[in-house]
DNA sequence: TTCATGGTTCGATACTAATCGAAGCATAGA
DNA sequence: TCTATGCTTCGATTAGTATCGAACCATGAA
């Protein structure tokens, strides 16, 4: 009755349908503003504020003030996780806030998790990316081999610089709607924004989903082909 | 605004103090009956059946009658998995419901995850099965190599039962208190049983911690050490 | 059948927390 | 200084739901 962390006060955070709106907003990504998150969740900016300062405390956000704007992100990749966690829950039970429409098999294809490729394009890639011995799992964490590095830099992304940084470089992180791993940490991220750079996909302004061009779809397949 | 499954129901479920208390207690693996858990929360049973259908409707638990009792357990190892992660998101916000005390060192040392073996001995068994080549990832799930079925069978567990079964074999999962990953999956579940049947070490029945006895702390070092 | 026990349903109460209007701050720019 | 904008605080209202007492149903035992 008393062992153990509180979890009934995270989850209960996370357990309100605006706070949640907001989460699932921030899992695309990008950092937004408290105005930004009200409409998004649907209510008055007032009532925005204090849900925020609620998820502030709780440690699930951090903010970076800009000018007078303040801007709102996922405090981490393991709040992402979590909230993919319970996605995978709510998929499951088939409580659906909507009925799967065409929107939804968008997001299937492609989409944004926290800042990673995610959906059938995301575990696509990080299957070939073990199956070919890219990537390796050691000491219960991800790492990339010889062969690995030189992939990603022929790739054009700068691994030094991700190295450099503190975030961890490899991480796995499950997808809830294919159920199994796709890539997340830094190496997630920058594989995701050069292929953005290169034109093969953008984001949908409007949903997480991620939007591949033709030419973006035959140059990834190409490359899962290994060449 | 409305994409993707509804987190916030489930979230909502586990917010609530009584049924986090009872999800908690159910961790331990055990089914428990709906006074048992009604104890465990601190509430009536009348309060407590309410909770239970809630949880039930949601899909986190499973149910089995026998005679006139109920026995109620987690739905699957991904709801364990989702309460770890959020007991990681609790911890890590200095939200604890208790000051870490004894008890709590004992939890960080060995307690069991939903069925199977947590804390640092259970991920330094996952390291050791790792580093020795007797589990891999291939194919973005956990596989037990040719070496590893040996060392299984060696140690005592009856794999082709194993593989019978539904349930996936090797999963991993992970650990709250040490943030790296342990072993789950029905091994991991057949794992632990086989020490506690070779009185290795036995489950303390007030908490969810693994008590270790001398002699099975050397056999444990002994097996990770590699005989 | 009768009794005891485990669990559910119903109804009333009480409490928490979400919500928004209105007023208050703070920052940036003119 | 004044004004516009982004955000917060305060207060009052409202809605949801956790809670338990009491009565009810179901199963197993005597």
């Amino acid at each position: 009755m008393k062992e153990g962390p509180n979890i009934a006060y995270v989850a209960m955070l996370i357990g309100d349908p605006a706070r949640a709106n907001m989460l699932t907003a921030l899992m695309a990504g990008k950092a937004l503003t408290a105005s930004e998150l009200a409409s998004e969740a649907g209510v008055t900016l007032q009532t925005a504020s204090s849900h925020l300062a609620k998820l502030m405390s709780g440690g699930l956000l951090t903010l970076r003030k800009q000018g007078r704007h303040k801007y709102f992100a996922l405090a981490s990749d393991e709040v992402a996780k979590v909230l993919e966690g319970l996605m995978g829950l709510a998929a499951g039970s088939g409580h659906l806030r909507t009925r799967t429409g065409p929107r939804d098999a968008a997001l299937r294809k492609a989409r944004v998790c926290y800042d990673h490729l995610a959906g059938e394009a995301g575990t696509r890639l990080y299957r070939h990316l073990v199956d070919a011995g890219l990537l390796r799992h050691d000491d219960g964490a991800l790492q990339l081999t010889g062969p690995g590095r030189d992939f990603v830099g022929r790739f054009g992304v700068d691994l030094d610089s991700l190295e450099r940084g503190r975030a961890v470089l490899c991480r796995e992180c499950l997808d809830w709607s294919e159920r199994t791993s796709h890539l997340a940490g830094s190496l997630g991220r920058a594989l995701l924004a050069r292929m953005e750079d290169l034109g093969w996909a953008r984001r949908d302004p409007a949903s997480r989903a991620i939007l591949f061009s033709a030419r973006g779809e035959r140059e990834f397949d190409r490359l899962l082909a290994g060449e």
